[in-house]
DNA sequence: AAGTGGTCTAGACCACGAA
DNA sequence: TCGTGGTCTAGACCACTTA
């Protein structure tokens, strides 16, 4: 039936909303501009105001305009303002800095969990883990030891096939058919420890990044993360907005 | 007039949200019940279904429940799982664990920018910001130094009214009616040199994090703060989705 | 088939900002 | 005062899940 091949429709909002991110992203309204009111854009794309402010509130949301009641809808600058948050992995982000990302001392094996990892899954005290340990070199420089907790029903047989693994979330993807849904990371800092030093040669008592991240898939928690990073050549960026809605 | 009590009337659609996310918390939803179906809402709080559904969708994006088409709304376990990443000032966040908050040596004042600050706040190199300074103590222990670099034509005779201040944006949210949009923290960690050691009462060298935020409001740069936290006692926590919307 | 959420409309009235 | 966005309604039809 011809029927199927209009029935992958797009919903109109995103149209609309996709429409004006393109013209905003490729300078057609610029920064400080106010876009159409609203009731000019219902006319331009031929809807109803309800879906013209969906397709709005999506762009607020995500920082591309600011809404003022009373005024208008201002066009913001996209690279200062840009997006929410989402999980992204360590060394995907430094790849994308143009950085040459490399492991060493990649070590995968089955343990007894750590009493703290083994809370943050939600495991009995001596419940067996898989951990993934490696020290992670940007430009062949070391910048952070990692060390990954996992839920060993779900990544049955890693230790054989972890071997040419370029980053972690894309290998669980791939091999385990597995997708980060939602993560949580915990930052603080500490001095380095004499063995941590020598592994990311840097003095003794230098300043790390400590981060854990619990990450969530279907639902669970899968992982913990446990990241040491070296202080002065990395730093965390967390973009976010707005405050939370009162109500009561 | 009497009309100016009526006047305070808080949307519908929070006062649903509110009361389901109270219900949610308290736990006469329970995890993995299924909140009552929209039609149901209606009657409950006497509401069109647009009205519901706004409520219902603020609670999907807090990640206190899972909307799913065709079965239902599901409670999700609100401890462990995502919310959003909203903008919340350091102050609020201890206060929110149970810390009595107080500052120590606070100084406001107008001065030349230092230059990394103007570049952030995309000033010339010498032009005027002000700058808020001061200890935060937790239960009377001093536990981050702050600096806030302000633009000055948004904040004018700041250096006169601050005195009581309880948490800085609550207090230009009141008094300058300035609501921070969006915010971007970069996160790192360094040694405590001398004076601040000396100042937080720790011994030289402790790790500190440092936080460099970037506030945004009325689509522009209005503030940069720089926080030197003890890391011992704070962690910095983000929570992070997986869900870019896709158009086209 | 019945019930759930997903999209969309047309129209109403209110609140804020600027002239 | 006028134009902007903010809230709300009633009703329609579609798409997905379950039985």
């Amino acid at each position: 039936m011809l029927r199927c091949i209009v029935h992958a429709t797009i919903p109109r909002y995103l149209r609309v909303y996709g429409s004006l991110k393109a013209q905003v992203e490729s300078g057609d309204f610029k920064l400080g501009d106010f876009l159409p009111a609203e009731p000019e854009l219902q006319k331009l794309f031929n809807v109803s105001r309800t879906t013209v402010r969906r397709a709005v509130e999506l762009l607020a949301q995500e920082g591309f305009v600011s809404i003022q009641q009373g005024k208008g809808t201002e066009v913001l600058d996209f690279k200062a303002t840009q997006r929410l948050q989402y999980v992204s992995s360590f060394s995907e982000t430094l790849q994308e800095k143009g950085f040459n990302v490399r492991y060493r001392d990649l070590v995968a094996e089955c343990t007894p969990a750590p009493r703290r990892i083994a809370a943050d899954l939600k495991l009995e005290p001596d419940a067996r883990v898989v951990r993934v340990q490696r020290v992670i070199l940007a430009n062949g420089k070391p910048i952070a030891i990692i060390w990954n907790y996992l839920l060993p029903e779900i990544v049955p047989g890693i230790e054989r096939r972890i071997a040419g693994m370029k980053t972690l979330y894309a290998f669980l993807e791939s091999e385990y058919n597995l997708r980060i849904e939602a993560a949580t990371d915990y930052i603080s800092a500490k001095a380095a420890g004499a063995e941590e030093a020598a592994r990311l040669e840097v003095p003794v008592e230098s300043p790390l990044l400590v981060v854990k991240r619990i990450t969530y898939s279907r639902g669970r928690t899968i992982e913990v993360a446990i990241l040491h990073v070296v202080a002065d050549k990395y730093e965390y960026c967390v973009q976010s907005k707005d405050r939370p809605p009162r109500a009561t």
